[in-house]
DNA sequence: CTTCATCCTTCGGAAAATCCGAAGGATGAA
DNA sequence: TTCATCCTTCGGATTTTCCGAAGGATGAAG
């Protein structure tokens, strides 16, 4: 079969090395096995690869494809010969999980934390995606568990709900706000802030809202820890806006106050999905048993 | 060198055949070679691979695991070959751009089309990603363009406008907000309305500001095509509020008002962005010209 | 203009990997 | 007990792959 792993990375140690000398030296071949390598990958694609030259070889827009496709298939293939000789070490399981980046404030750290302690011998392969791309990939068998807004399609799922996630504010010590019945994010807004990076969800999501009553934030300092928002209120810089979860972790840690947004906008549910329970492998199963637990 | 891709594809063979003899049959293999594959596969792992029994072989969950790489390999693979046997017949460039969702109502799908009908020689891969995977991506070569909005980290690479998403409203023909000095979001949110699909990231802004506004959008019905908000609006169902781009579409084909939202939100800046203008391909330059001509 | 160094290709035989048919268990149903 | 099905092992044949040696091509140096 043309196309080997064994091609792919010669072809990519050629155009590092920048001839098929050098790249042949590279991937442990001689000099006449790598050139007949090449000539073979060039007559199945049916267009040259590499030009040569006096100097050596640099790749056509052809070749440029074919080592951009070669570097995920290797990226991949490493990727499994990491995971599968973990299984020969005793490895015995491999729960994949999709997550919308809410879900990452509502406490999944923690379960999937107390979950990976309990059972050291099965591994988890958690990626944060969109909630639209979850559910396809529940469907197509390609992951075990999906956590999810439920705004998305849920259709021929299996859901239960995961937990809510709720905005707090971070308030300095002894700040009026905290006892003010009736405080809102209006109230929050119109203070010294507090602000995670750009491109945080949760920071765009403030801002949105922010803007929209006619407020923008008048960011003191922007952090990119959440343990370093904690910090910055403490000392007066100003005030905040976190997850529910974060919220309380940097309560515990920090003298500060925080309340719970009354507004609509600061709640979303989020669900944890599957395709179908009885199918799913033993220490799929216990993953599930032990969310939101 | 272990697990070759004639290794895989034998492998999913086997599950899906639920034997080692049946799935040989369809890799084309004689049952002995197919067996071997196995056994060396289970040895270079250090793991059983399959549970043989009586009736067939199943996979084990290092079996699974090994499927789940095998497939994506495969596939990667199947895409490197259906891209390379193009260049064979005459492709001259693969333009690989990742962009934004906004960036999709700006007239991107027209820029693409008009390039695309200009240079048939040339393919493009486009993927939609969130703004944040973009940067990264350009920086690590792995993609020639980026479409992304500002407010992310765009540090080290060059970068121009393309344009702005702006929001329109879009109302039946006729309708007295059309000709009302000052007309607003608020305005719009109190009729009702014609949304789309939950999901989608537009609807999600217009949701989240008519909340915050305490206006929850009255929708008397949900579409997932733009031209089918066109219809409805133009048949008196509701009104509703589309990217510029999609809105003067709309206007053209059907009978509706639009204007622009004077709301700052619904304004955001987007920009084309490269690592390296002089190192870009040809082709990928030309791309980048017809960008927002 | 000649020489030389560098890079690539071609050629032929050796080494290695792979393949297949035949024979040999193992296991559960009849 | 017999039988059918599935898997493994074995030995030889085939194919692939590899390497050293020899042979261009090309541009720089003398």
């Amino acid at each position: 079969m043309r196309f080997d792993l064994v091609d792919l990375k010669l072809f990519l140690a050629i155009l590092e090395a920048g001839s098929i000398t050098a790249g042949a030296a590279r991937a442990n071949l001689a000099l006449p096995s790598a050139s007949a390598r090449v000539r073979g990958m060039e007559e199945t694609a049916g267009t040259p690869l590499l030009v040569r030259s006096r100097a050596g070889a640099v790749a056509t827009p052809a070749g440029e494809a074919l080592a951009h496709h070669a570097r995920l298939i290797l990226q991949q293939s490493e990727r499994m010969r990491g995971e599968l000789s973990r299984y020969g070490r005793g490895l015995k399981g491999h729960v994949r999980l999709w997550s919308n980046t809410a879900a990452f404030s509502v406490g999944l750290i923690g379960d999937l934390a107390r979950f990976l302690a309990r059972h050291p011998d099965v591994d988890v392969d958690l990626q944060e995606r969109p909630s639209r791309e979850i559910a396809p990939a529940l469907r197509g068998g390609l992951i075990h568990i999906g956590l999810l807004s439920d705004v998305g399609d849920t259709l021929g799922l299996e859901t239960r709900t995961y937990g809510e996630d709720v905005l707090m504010a971070v308030l300095p010590k002894g700040h009026r706000l905290a006892n003010t019945p009736g405080a809102g994010f209006a109230d929050v807004a119109a203070l010294p802030f507090v602000g995670l990076t750009p491109g945080n969800a949760i920071h765009q999501l403030i801002e949105t809202h922010a803007v929209a009553l006619g407020l923008p934030l008048k960011y003191r300092v922007r952090v990119n820890r959440i343990e370093a928002v904690g910090e910055m209120v403490q000392a007066g810089v100003g005030v905040s806006v976190l997850p529910t979860a974060d919220a309380l972790r940097v309560a515990e840690r920090t003298q500060v106050e925080v309340f719970t947004l009354p507004e609509a906008w600061a709640r979303r549910r989020l669900v944890v999905a599957v395709r179908d329970l009885q199918a799913l492998p033993e220490f799929a199963r216990q993953f599930l048993d032990g969310l939101g637990g």
